[in-house]
DNA sequence: ACCTGAACACCGTTCAAGT
DNA sequence: ACCTGAACACCGTTCAAGT
């Protein structure tokens, strides 16, 4: 802080010592987000986080929705970076998307307040679907596949229902972790509900199944299914 | 509006002749995103759109948030009463998960705007999911399951499979539809963006592939993957 | 007892006034 | 020229003052 070039007041609550920067003002919003949720964000209360003025963060973001894509931007570039390292590997197109699927899981798991954003903020191209919604991304996906002998229609279908496999499975699995908790504690840890289920006996007497996580295994049997749907697709088609 | 009984001054600008209710709210709200999308749903606003004092909303609805709750209830529920009138009916287990999987994409079409706070919404428990997300629902489904022949087990995971398939592939097939159109309008519905795919060879090379709606298509094929997925868990597990 | 609307504690964002 | 912070046009919600 008081090194003598920043003239800067107070100091940040959080890690931000050195001058402002566009990098680091989305970086601090996903930290606020992964601590607090999304409700919590507030340009005044992420400049209060900053330890700047709120109007500063204008400076480097043109405002709340663009920071908010800035946001998403940073969890989605974190997977396309982990697989652009893995680009030139040797391995066929249903190995990459096996490592592709872990690659996203990770990082949904990773931010689970985040992941939400990124399946809801409408996409820059109705045909950049989530969570795969960056053009680079897209780009990398159908070389890949055509790389691998997939058409280009293939390919296509290819990308259309492993996004819709990853929405649909990563959604649902973040949000059974917890996102929010922003309302009134819940009353108790055990049985959620359970004395309003008089009139529903099918749900009262599987509750204990319905409470068991078996998320990995789910999304894993769901992926093999993908594949083998994707591999018929292209003999097929 | 005028019919001696109400005594209330202005006409509301839209279908609300008498006294307000809750439903009468709750149905305002609905129309209202259907209307303009969730970002422009405002207390204030609606109370406008009703023609009433804001606070006067307040009288049948504990808050903002409950409200978008009974909104997501009121799509729930249609598509629950749709079902409701066949449980009775006979057919496979398959044929339910079909008729099911129709109706639920139905109520998305029919609400495009509305659909992603169904999948986001917190749910009141954890096993509740979206967009499955009523305990009646999943009574509902969980119980034709069983009638079927399904262990408990095997019905809870048919559960899991489905609720994943339903909010994948409608989240992104309402996304897609232009939800929100609330920024500054696009450009042009041509091109969009094909200038910016200097570095994306593969991407502007299928930009008319990309661009092609087969949704209902697609739906249908992997709404039979997922039975066939179904069958396949139920004579292996 | 019931209802209204002024008031409070916030928002995101603009822009004039300072340096 | 650059940056700050007062001010604007909104929010959701409370609550005292009216009927």
């Amino acid at each position: 802080m008081a090194d003598g070039l920043t003239g800067a007041g107070r100091p940040g609550t959080a890690a931000s010592p050195r001058q402002l920067t566009r990098g680091r003002v989305v970086q601090a919003a996903v930290e606020f987000v992964d601590k607090h949720g999304m409700r919590e964000l507030t340009m005044r209360r992420l400049g209060a986080y900053l330890g700047v003025d709120p109007m500063a963060i204008y400076r480097h973001v043109p405002g709340r929705d663009a920071l908010l894509d800035a946001v998403v931007g940073v969890v989605v570039d974190d997977v396309l970076e982990v697989m652009r390292r893995e680009e030139a590997e040797p391995g066929t197109w249903d190995a990459y998307l096996e490592r592709l699927a872990h690659a996203v899981r990770g990082a949904a798991l990773a931010h689970p307040q985040v992941f939400p954003l990124v399946a809801t903020r409408p996409p820059a191209a109705p045909w950049l679907r989530p969570p795969l919604r960056s053009v680079r991304w897209v780009e990398l996906f159908l070389r890949t596949l055509r790389g691998a002998g997939f058409s280009g229609r293939q390919a296509v279908a290819a990308y259309r229902a492993f996004t819709s496999f990853l929405l649909g499975h990563l959604l649902l699995e973040v949000s059974a972790i917890g996102v929010d908790t922003s309302p009134v504690d819940e009353p108790a840890p055990t049985d959620p509900g359970v004395g309003d289920l008089a009139g529903f006996p099918t749900v009262a007497g599987l509750q204990a199944e319905l409470t068991e996580d078996h998320s990995a295994a789910e999304f894993q049997r769901a992926l093999d299914d993908l594949v083998a749907h994707v591999a018929a697709m292209r003999t097929g088609a």
